[in-house]
DNA sequence: GGCACTAATGCTCATTTTGAGTATTAGTAG
DNA sequence: CTACTAATACTCAAAATGAGCATTAGTGCC
């Protein structure tokens, strides 16, 4: 211990990129200790702390950033179990960490071999909604939580964030979940928390988690990033950071749906982009889907600007 | 200098209360270096950011704090000229700042003194579009502006961030605005930070500045702070965290005008206020205006709810 | 009691946006 | 030439919006 109490400051990237099938994040650590890219800011050295990650996040893992952006500090005492191998001096105070989300746009084989690259959905299968895994993973947590709604408070909170009893489920309260289960002691860092000390308030009902566990508090990091990034696509264009240059519409759709994890009405979905002027077309088409060719589009100047907005999002029915 | 280096984490507190006319900031400091109110977060003694944030306000100012979100974690070196009264060590390495943003709801006559408060518009009155000092403000801007955009680039940007060329004003884009202007030289803070050692690009053209600089970088810290609570009042039922547990739909909408800065469509406000289900009635009247004594509402349960949205702002014309 | 005045409320109308589908294409693979 | 598959086009009714005009219900004053 020293003199004057000495902090630590944390640096964690939540780089994002669709590929594909699913969104992907790029991670860090070795097998059983899994977790976001994590390095610590030096005060001297580094000017920014963005500076600081795009730089670190290169040398881990190989991969340049784009598009970079604060998420979250994060401070709380004893919701982070110390993380041995990962550069954090052991006679800190306190550990800091400041969370960014990075876009990765469309990533190449190249690039996604060069790291390592897991679906978000192994974290979270609740939340998506479109494939079966999720509504498995769902049924599997609400009798636990419905056990451990016992007061009417409870139980309205759960409702809320998980859509039920006529609430509609809201893609981007992905944080909102993730914490009720970790109150509620269904997911793994619940677990390891009240062993390092710090007793969540509850016990745990579940003995068989769902959804896999990171290091430290990165998974409460990574659904602060998923939530920001549900909300930012509605409000800004911020979809086309991680689009290709020139897309189809139906590539477009897919992107969002992977992301948010909800299904879109296909025609409406269209309609509100094309007259959002935040696409247009290229002229070109595009024939590889086995149905009729589509046409490429870009995006267009006005979705660049500062005041543009995002996407509307018309989900589809049953 | 320390064998390893030594970081101090501040925090920073934008605390708004609207009380009647204005929105107004609690500020900390003597006169000649006003601030925010500002603290050094304790890394043995405070379990989490926020419990700091409300100890340290309500012992500086006296001020028990309602509602209180984390803002962003300003980290930038040369952008912070040395607070020498704050409590600042001067044998860090680096300070960081994590600004928080706190509502304070409408406070009394007793609060208001008890603190100081300002309105806000006296550090950004070229935010304030209803007023004409507002207007004054914008024009005497205006002209060193357009005298800084030598490039394309620089007047597309000017014209998003303020509103022209058939581009509209987008309330929430002060941070935008405030950068631009800092850039342009036309702050006091940017002269300020060049003095310092960390040359910005550009000169400063304007002699006299249009509105009051703070300590430090405070002044861009409350203008995250204003675009983020301007943004919110959009998607999250936030503006009843600021307003008195009963008011008139009057009441309600001068408050949101007073914190957007922008005129709204009376008839068309509280059609869709109280289609949304935010507010209901309580049956009372309320007679103090002069005219029609007007219904009294409050917010409604459904309005605590997680995913309750915000309010629409139906601009009036010209 | 009758009047003028002032906000607060009520309503109307023409447009735009949504939600939900049904109906047509234009390629590709036999 | 035919079947198949997406991509596009259209339609229609139900909300949500933007702009106003029209009515009230108090207050203060002759």
């Amino acid at each position: 211990m020293h003199a004057t109490p000495r902090v630590i400051i944390g640096l964690s990237a939540v780089v994002v990129a669709a590929s594909g099938k699913g969104p992907e994040v790029l991670l860090s650590g070795s097998p059983g200790a899994i977790g976001l890219p994590f390095g610590s800011f030096d005060p001297i050295g580094h000017r920014t702390f963005e500076l600081a990650v795009r730089d670190f996040v290169t040398s881990q893992t190989g991969f340049a950033l784009g598009y970079v952006e604060q998420l979250y500090t994060f401070g709380d005492k004893g919701r982070e179990a110390p993380v041995a191998d990962m550069g954090q001096s052991s006679d800190a105070d306190r550990v800091v960490s400041v969370g960014y989300i990075a876009l990765a746009g469309s990533i190449d084989e190249g690039q996604r071999r060069a790291g390592v690259w897991a679906d978000w959905y192994r974290f979270f299968p609740w939340e998506d909604r479109r494939s079966a895994a999720g509504a498995r993973a769902l049924d599997q947590l609400l009798p636990d939580l419905s056990a451990w709604a016992t007061t009417t408070e409870r139980q309205s909170r759960v409702a809320m964030a998980f859509g039920l009893r006529s609430q509609s489920w809201q893609e981007s309260q992905v944080l909102d979940r993730f914490e009720l289960l970790y109150e509620a002691g269904l997911v793994q860092e619940a677990q390891r928390d009240r062993a390092e000390g710090q007793a969540p308030a509850d016990l745990a009902f579940g003995r068989t988690y769902v959804g896999e566990p990171l290091v430290s508090d990165h998974r409460r990091i990574l659904a602060t990033a998923m939530g920001r990034l549900r909300a930012k696509i509605r409000y800004r264009p911020i979809i086309f950071d991680m689009a290709p240059a020139r897309f189809t519409l139906s590539e477009l759709q897919d992107l969002v749906e992977v992301l948010c994890g909800v299904k879109l009405h296909k025609q409406n979905f269209r309609r509100t982009l094309e007259r959002s002027g935040l696409v247009e077309s290229t002229g070109t088409l595009h024939a590889e889907t086995g149905g009729r060719p589509a046409m490429l589009f870009t995006r267009s100047a006005t979705s660049r600007q500062a005041g543009a907005s995002g996407l509307s999002l018309p989900l589809a029915k049953r």
